[in-house]
DNA sequence: GCTATTTGTTCAGCGATTGAATTATTTGCC
DNA sequence: GGCAAATAATTCAATCGCTGAACAAATAGC
């Protein structure tokens, strides 16, 4: 039903190849197994000679490579498989968070080439110390990077908090930061990119929505239209909707943990009553079963909780069937305003998703329309705890994979 | 931020004309004066000779026209405006609500040429007789619309209910209705429209969606993200996303009606418990204001309470105060959750928008996270009562604006 | 070794855009 | 009144990129 809507600027005549490298790169990107170039052809609808000379493109600007092993077999002359290039651009994924730093380096095809995670606790330390230390850690990954023929081509940071267009944090309550000029901070540094036409160099972004994007893009590929929770000390999440992220009008959507769950219920700090954030977010939880809220780090409590329900401890069980409870009024909220059929429970809740998902589920089929026609899946998230690197990596990587052309073009 | 899509399929030599047919098109209709060529030059990025070019075709096609006063003075020849044609293709608006059938005719330029509304209790009336009653309308529609040398490529209808991808209503409870097949009914009439491609014969859709696509392209132009709240027996929301409607994965986006509101609260036919139309939808609300029920049509139990509330009853303005809290409870989690910075009040909430504004914008106000920084907009629909469908009738004109290259292959 | 089959490339043809030159039409100034 | 400046729109050769068909390459099966 969805119009197709027209590009917003004027079709030259080099953006129609601009377009179709992007529809023969997306296609391979998209691809189970290598394609052919008749492949394509048939899948793109172009002729063959023309998949011929864009793919001579791409493999000209090693964003593609042939794959030796022939893909399949059968009568007539073999075909040569097409994949992406494992060396050439490069992501950069950093995150900032409660109690770590991570920065990671993700190829074109999607794979985590290098990882660190540094734990400590930041809330007292300054803004600027904090991305100073990142930015250490990013120059040993660009290293590493360069050591496989990667070249970082953007970088994309994600922090909890509320971003701004310009990369602003207006406002990262867990971490303590406020109106933090992120660009401005990190500009001090030396780049450590090298810049392509239409990839920013910098984009600074909220932890949920990246943690979105990289369960959009991990594989096996899944629906492309789903609400992905991350369940942290505060509650965000991040919408995707037909493959794209939806960031709402000023790019400050996800706010669920201030839905109303309890409408008269207990005081939240954002100044509303019975947010969802009170009863289903981590510190709520934790302290609803009844463990010492000293313990500083949020996966120690988390993977503690867990370990209690596993062993069956009454106290831990009913906290995380209330916390489903809260979470599952929510979430069929969301469900019933947006018709989505699936539901990740990212962050934090990954690992409590056993226990989550049942009440979950029950709200839902309770109290959503259209259940009973059409069931709602609730997982965990597949990626690991540092999901929000590794999906800022891969935003960057994805803006070559949709604009080729700016990195074909590119002086070297 | 929004990565620019390609296009799902291939981009052949003669696409780059239907897309450029469509970006000239689409500025001429998004223009507030009749543009000349050269100004469409500038603002595409087109050169003056392709403009020239484009403009023709449409010419040729009788999709615009050359407007005779000249748009503006200064030295130089004189430019000739381009304005949508007021003849030509036009779009069939239907709609089958609890107390009324509607039908209207919209041009191009999205002005109702044409509008019927029949006043009845729907609800005893089998679904083929409402229909069939409904095509007696639209057979008068179109011999207007031929008057006008009007085209009808397409109509679109609206339905207080879920309705399918095949034009299925699966529920409308309000009015009865449950699994109707609409097309197949529809099929049995004669054919009123003239089949273009790129546009279909019929679309079926629900209500509130339709009434928020004309919102979104009603003049001046509003915003092009909103949530547009219709508030009938039940209440429905329509989604619009950058200037698309949200639909959801299956089409049943916008059940707003049932957000939970007070989760242990009033059951709910939906089988929840506390949803949010139990406290604001049409029979809540006049229940609570003292009203006797016995009242058919809703148009008249909402005129009563706003003349109630003008006169300073004070159970109506008790009720309504109570309504629009309810109501504001679940538009502060829709504007947390997905960041809108409008929200529009239709259908029976339009006229009753002075009294329900301030509560709304009270929840909003204490629950949004982000209100402090932006403020978020409430205010009543600008267009009347069968909003829904001119709405639908102007869905079908869009899609000529979007593709007019289908149109101007017609055979004739 | 021959045929059928499939892959990939080459090349003339063509549609659409481009950019510069040209024509058209008005205002303002001498 | 006549001329220069300014702006609008058209014309036309050049060019870019896709198409379609023919052709070359490589393999399996008989």
């Amino acid at each position: 039903m969805s119009l197709t809507h027209a590009p917003a600027g004027a079709v030259r005549q080099g953006s129609l190849r601009e377009l179709n490298l992007a529809l023969v790169l997306g296609r391979i990107a998209a691809a189970d197994r290598p394609p052919s170039r008749a492949d394509l052809a048939t899948a793109t609808g172009l002729t063959r000679a023309t998949v011929s000379a864009v793919v001579e493109d791409l493999l000209g600007g090693r964003l593609v490579s042939e794959s030796e092993p022939a893909p399949r077999s059968g009568a007539g002359r073999p075909a040569r498989g097409l994949v992406l290039a494992d060396q050439g651009p490069a992501g950069l994924g950093l995150e900032v968070n409660v109690d770590y730093l991570a920065v990671c380096v993700v190829d074109l095809a999607g794979q985590v080439r290098h990882r660190t995670v540094h734990r400590a606790d930041l809330r007292p330390v300054a803004p600027a110390d904090a991305l100073a230390r990142l930015v250490e850690m990013a120059g040993t990954a660009r290293d590493e990077a360069a050591r496989h023929d990667l070249t970082l081509v953007g970088a994309a940071l994600a922090v909890p908090g509320l971003v701004d267009d310009s990369g602003l944090v207006r406002l990262a309550p867990n971490l303590g930061w406020r109106d933090v000029p992120v660009p401005a901070l990190l500009a001090e540094h030396p780049p450590l990119i090298e810049q392509v036409p239409g990839v920013p160099a910098l984009t600074v972004d909220n932890e949920a929505n990246l943690a979105a994007l990289g369960e959009l893009h991990s594989r096996p590929p899944g629906p492309s239209s789903f609400l992905h929770i991350s369940g942290e000390v505060g509650i965000g999440a991040g919408i995707v909707l037909d493959g794209a992220l939806f960031r709402g009008v000023r790019g400050w959507s996800g706010e669920i943990g201030h839905l109303p769950v309890h409408p008269e219920g207990r005081p939240c700090r954002c100044g509303g009553q019975g947010c969802l954030e009170q009863y289903a977010g981590q510190e709520a939880i934790v302290s609803a079963a009844g463990l010492a809220r000293a313990e500083l780090p949020a996966d120690t409590a988390t993977a503690r909780l867990a370990e209690l329900a596993e062993a069956g401890d009454a106290d831990a069980l009913r906290a995380l069937r209330d916390a489903g409870t809260a979470l599952g009024v929510a979430v069929a909220g969301v469900v019933n305003l947006l018709d989505l059929d699936t539901v990740v429970l990212g962050g934090g809740y990954a690992a409590l998703a056993p226990w989550l998902c049942p009440p979950v589920l029950a709200e839902i089929g309770s109290r959503v329309l259209t259940a009973a026609w059409s069931p709602v899946t609730v997982r965990p998230s597949t990626l690991g705890a540092e999901a929000a690197a590794v999906g800022a990596a891969g935003s960057v990587v994805r803006r070559i994979v949709a604009q080729p052309a700016g990195w074909l073009a590119r002086p070297s």
